[in-house]
DNA sequence: AGCCTGACAGATA
DNA sequence: GTATCTGCCAGGC
C-alpha cells in the first residue's frame, strides 16, 4: 500500500491536467518520480473519485471506462479521438505533461 | 520463499 | 490490425 504522501502526489498531478488533455498512467508515474504505472492505477482505483479520473488513460489511448462516462466527458472537453467510436484517444495530440518550470 | 493479482507499458508474432 | 508475453511495482496469501 502506497504512502499517503504518494497518493497526494499522484492526485495533485491528475488535478493539474487541463480540460481537453490527458495523461497516461506511466506519464503520471514519471512525473511524480516514484512508483510505476501500476501504482498510479492503484491510486486511481482507490482515490480517483476526487479528481478528474477520466483524463488518465492508458498509453495506447484507451480510457479505463471504455464507451462509458469517461468517453462522454472527454468528448465534451474536446479531446481528440482516433476513431469515431471513442475507443481510443489521439495521444499524439491530447497527451499532456505538467509544466516543470512552473510547479504549482 | 513462491505464486497470484492489478484502472499498466513495450516488444514481439 | 489483434493476441500474447514479459517486465514492472507493490501488495496479498
Amino acid at each position: 500500500m502506497p504512502s499517503e504522501e504518494y497518493v497526494e502526489l499522484v492526485l495533485s498531478a491528475v488535478e493539474r491536467i487541463p480540460p481537453g488533455k490527458v495523461m497516461a498512467y506511466g506519464d503520471v508515474a514519471e512525473y511524480v518520480g516514484q512508483g510505476g504505472p501500476r501504482q498510479v492505477g492503484w491510486v486511481m482505483a482507490h482515490h480517483g473519485g476526487a479528481v478528474p479520473w477520466w483524463r488518465v488513460v492508458r498509453a495506447d489511448g484507451r480510457p479505463h471506462d471504455k464507451a462509458g462516462e469517461a468517453v462522454r466527458r472527454l468528448r465534451s472537453e474536446g479531446v481528440p479521438f482516433r476513431d469515431p467510436d471513442g475507443e481510443r484517444v489521439d495521444m499524439r495530440a491530447a497527451r499532456w505533461m505538467p509544466d516543470l518550470s512552473r510547479p504549482r
